[in-house]
RNA sequence: CGAGGUGUGGCUCAGUUUGGUAGAGCACUACGUUCGGGACGUAGGGGCCGCAGGUUCAAAUCCUGUCACCUCGACCA
């Protein structure tokens, strides 16, 4: 039982008391706790329970998709993550060396996956040899590591878990089908399961991933205004064939190299949900992911018959829902309290009054709204209030980003949007210069985001320079 | 790695200026009364005051060193 007190102040407030409003959140929820490895994590039963729902829906989607499991050892020889170059540059600064095994010296040292793409490449080495062998679609749920300096429960730690998945094609074409495919499965995912919205995009190639030829993201607006990148997918073109010397022998009996995918999506959800739905009464978990979707709280528990009503509708409902009946000898106030802090969907209340009227009453978790419902009614209630808190979390956060979403066309006007309605998406349009990408993040603090797939005209010159624009780009702070 | 800050029961902290028996609230244990928004009473358990030196009759408090963590920068799913 680690919920006490209440939760540390307004959280619109400045950036300090959102911290520590979210790390009170994570704390008091149960969902992780803390270690002496610096920056890495206990994630407790009821946080895994989040990311285990989480897993069966991706997985069910990933099936659906023709994927399959796999799993590739945690090391990676030093070599072989020196195959590719970008890869290499990109995450050497931040992976965790094996130098010996038990007292002895190893000959070459090994890293801890940071991301398992050499792996997968010398896997495919050996297994393509022709147009048949031909796609290949992986997926692997596994935990990886980067050796971060500054960690953050859930949304930066030293070790997380994550699906990774790897495909390799025979042409760019369906390659590239591919990653695009897989952006829209997550973009799905979020929006029908965790009930936050995202932009889909692409990553300007400064912010690509290491190796990649392009990287799509799904970016999310938490709702302090600073943005969240909530999975990516990588399109790698032919580069890793080449410095893996991956070929295949095509049908008219010709050397070609494949192209290939990868996309992911982390436990860095969980900080996502925390932080798109969560209030000042704690978490606020989407229905489709809470682990306890209806917790039943019985009143004035020790007259006569209350326990049993409790009991028999929990029995009732566990078919439609997943319920949990809190029979502890705490007073009904901390109990509400309590699971309003977890984030529960729905609370059911039933009491020695309810019991003479043959109903209950059920109170929403995400609006506080409260129905008495007839205990008849509750195999056809129940559902239906489910999709209504999924569908009342959708509209409020899609309406806080749309509230945050400000249309720009000189990087003054950013900063005034900036400092007088405070953080958020600004829109606006760009050159395609590197050079104006970095003014833009230097004098405004905002970053690019992404390249949205919707591109919306707001005018024909670039924000920063005025020369002729190219693309819209999403700009915003970012975790 | 640069700049600031903090280390005292499980948690949040007071006490440090001016050295003099280790404190509070919450949490925890037991029993009883309660029970429709974080109940109440009674009794209890739990501390080398981050660590190591030093000054002193006496150190949480003063001095020196050291370690850890947090916030802000740079880097990042």
């Amino acid at each position: 039982m680690a919920s006490n007190g209440k939760m540390v102040k307004d959280i619109t407030a400045m950036d300090e008391d959102f911290a520590k409003w979210y790390t009170d959140i994570v704390k008091k929820a149960e969902l992780i706790e803390y270690t002496s490895v610096k920056g890495c994590m206990v994630i407790r039963p009821y946080g895994y329970a989040i990311w285990e729902n989480m897993q069966r829906i991706l997985d069910g989607m990933f099936k659906e998709t023709g994927h399959e499991n796999v799993c590739m050892p945690m090391f990676i020889p030093e070599s072989l993550l020196q195959k590719e170059k970008d890869h290499v540059e990109g995450f050497a600064p931040e992976v965790a060396w094996v130098t010996h095994g038990g007292s002895e010296k190893l000959e070459e040292r090994l890293c801890v996956r940071p991301t398992s793409e050499t792996l997968f490449c010398e896997h495919y080495a050996n297994i393509i040899h022709s147009h048949r062998d031909l796609p290949k679609l992986y997926n692997q749920w596994v935990s990886v590591v980067r050796w971060e300096k500054t960690t953050r429960p859930f949304l930066r730690s030293r070790e997380f878990l994550w699906q990774e998945g790897h495909t390799i094609h025979a042409t760019a074409n369906e390659a590239i089908e591919e990653t695009e495919r897989m952006l829209n499965v997550y973009a799905d995912f979020c929006e029908n399961y965790l009930a936050m919205p995202v932009i889909k995009g692409k990553k300007t190639e400064s912010d690509k991933f290491a190796g990649a030829v392009s990287t799509y993201a799904i970016e999310a607006l938490m709702h302090d205004g600073k943005a969240l990148q909530a999975g990516t997918s990588h399109y790698f073109g032919d580069g890793f064939a080449k410095a893996f010397s991956i070929q295949y022998t095509n049908k008219e009996n010709k050397q070609e190299y494949p192209h290939q995918t990868s996309w992911g999506v982390t436990t860095r959800l969980i900080g996502a949900i925390i932080m798109t739905h969560g209030d000042d009464n704690g978490l606020v978990l989407p229905p489709a992911v809470a682990p306890t979707q209806l917790v039943i709280i019985p009143i004035a528990s020790h007259k006569p018959g209350v326990i049993e009503k409790a009991e028999e509708l929990e029995a009732r409902i566990k078919n439609i829902c997943r319920v949990k009946t809190d029979k502890s000898d705490q007073s009904p106030g901390w109990k509400f309290a309590e699971y309003e802090m977890k984030g529960v969907p729905l609370r059911l209340e039933i009491g020695p009054k309810d019991i003479e009227n043959n109903q209950c009453v059920i109170v929403r978790r995400d609006n506080r709204e409260k129905y008495f419902v007839s205990l008849d009614e509750l195999e056809r209630k129940i559902p239906e209030l489910l999709a209504e808190v999924h569908k009342g979390l959708y509209e409020k956060a899609l309406s806080n980003r749309e509230n945050r979403t400000y249309a720009c066309t000189s990087i003054e006007e950013i900063k005034k949007v900036l400092a007088e309605k405070g953080d958020g998406f600004i829109k606006a349009m760009w050159c395609e210069d590197e050079a104006c990408e970095d003014k833009v993040k230097e004098e405004t603090g905002a970053g690019s985001r992404c390249m949205p797939l919707d591109q919306e005209f707001i005018s024909d010159k670039c924000v920063c320079c005025g020369k002729p624009a190219k693309k819209l780009v999403y700009w915003g702070k970012a975790y």
